[in-house]
DNA sequence: GTTTTTATATGATAGTTATCATATTTCATG
DNA sequence: CATGAAATATGATAACTATCATATAAAAAC
């Protein structure tokens, strides 16, 4: 057994950090693996010792990476303060410092940045998306719940409870971000991520 | 002059037409343009009588079929009827047709399916992208306006215009759209499609 | 019917891609 | 220190890409 289990581990490690660096900024198909493998500091030789194929990199990256930083966003802050949670979690999801990459400590959402490239790959790729979705569903859900409780109005808008309010929220948020993305002008650019957020709180009654 | 100018012409929307179709389905890095030009009957000679570059055809694709089809959106139903004209918008674009692409008259939106792609575009396709949303918004928050005035409670979430919260439901139809397919579970997709329609309508105040 | 203009087709080029075969390096084990 | 298994590097291949040069064909104008 030469060569450390712990180095290779970390070596692939590395990999998928830079595949998904690379794959939110140039999107799938706009990487190369000599790319990615020059990104983590490799040649191409070694790759398929680390992965499958291309795709089955991009299937770790969603199930993994994506993983992490929702670990970290769960695990940032309150979890004794809901509101305030929500409220800082789509203040800094709908930021202008994320859209722009420039962020730190809450890394890139890959959510926005793949998801139609996701929906057209196999169906492994799409069921490590689904999984995470799920989870950063849930995690928001778990925050609204105690929100929705206190007040105890009738909305007008047939019921709409905690986990269609944090399903709603992932669409407002990835969407909100990946058109602000999208947009060429500042100014409304900067409006779609202030009105986005206005449209999130509503959601999730804060 | 040989050759009408209409025959150009003609050819010229097959070609986008084609190539709308494709963009959409497949990404615009997931097809060449001799595939384009295929599915427009024609080869791949013929191409560059018409744009300029690949890119210069995404920049038309946004451009014009998008919006032809906000045209035909703006003036399918009721400019009378702005509640109704909202709520069947939302229902008709977050419905699973659209997501499966079976729907009729009411094309496959490029803003979902595009949005990364043109966000890593050069300055042309995105002032062209820009340039579509602003008149979605523009569309859209002209039928929240009578809306608005109707109802005029304090939200609590801070005032709330009628171009702002046209700007969030673009963003949250679109990305719930993108999330429905990128979902794998047929479930869960649903139930993407049914919490956008619900957070929609309760921005839209419908 | 000839000419001329231009849309389209065919063929070619240079670059890139994912993937694999083979060579080389690394380092735990004996 | 030698060995051998496994990680990485180098080199190659076949397919694909966007783009262009040249050839063909169509059809309007005289």
């Amino acid at each position: 057994m030469p060569w450390t289990e712990a180095h290779k581990a970390e070596t692939r490690t590395r990999i998928l950090d830079a595949a998904g660096r690379l794959f939110r900024r140039d999107g799938f198909k706009g990487v190369g693996i000599d790319k990615v493998m020059a990104e983590a500091g490799l040649t191409r030789g070694g790759f398929y010792a680390h992965f499958a194929s291309k795709e089955d990199l991009l299937r770790a990256v969603v199930s993994e990476v994506v993983f992490a930083d929702l670990i970290r966003m769960h695990e940032r802050g309150g979890k004794n303060d809901p509101p305030r949670w929500l409220a800082a979690t789509i203040d800094g999801y709908l930021s202008e410092a994320h859209r722009d990459r420039t962020i730190t400590g809450f890394s890139d959402c890959p959510m926005a940045a793949l998801a139609a490239e996701v929906s057209r790959a196999g169906p492994e790729v799409r069921s490590a998306y689904t999984e995470v979705a799920r989870d950063l569903m849930g995690a928001i859900a778990g925050r609204i719940e105690p929100q929705l409780a206190e007040g105890a109005e009738g909305s007008g808008a047939g019921d709409f409870d905690a986990w269609e309010r944090a399903i709603a929220l992932v669409a407002l948020l990835s969407g909100g971000l990946a058109l602000s993305r999208a947009v060429n002008d500042k100014a409304l650019s900067a409006a779609v991520l202030e009105a986005a957020r206005k449209g999130a709180k509503l959601i999730a009654r804060t």
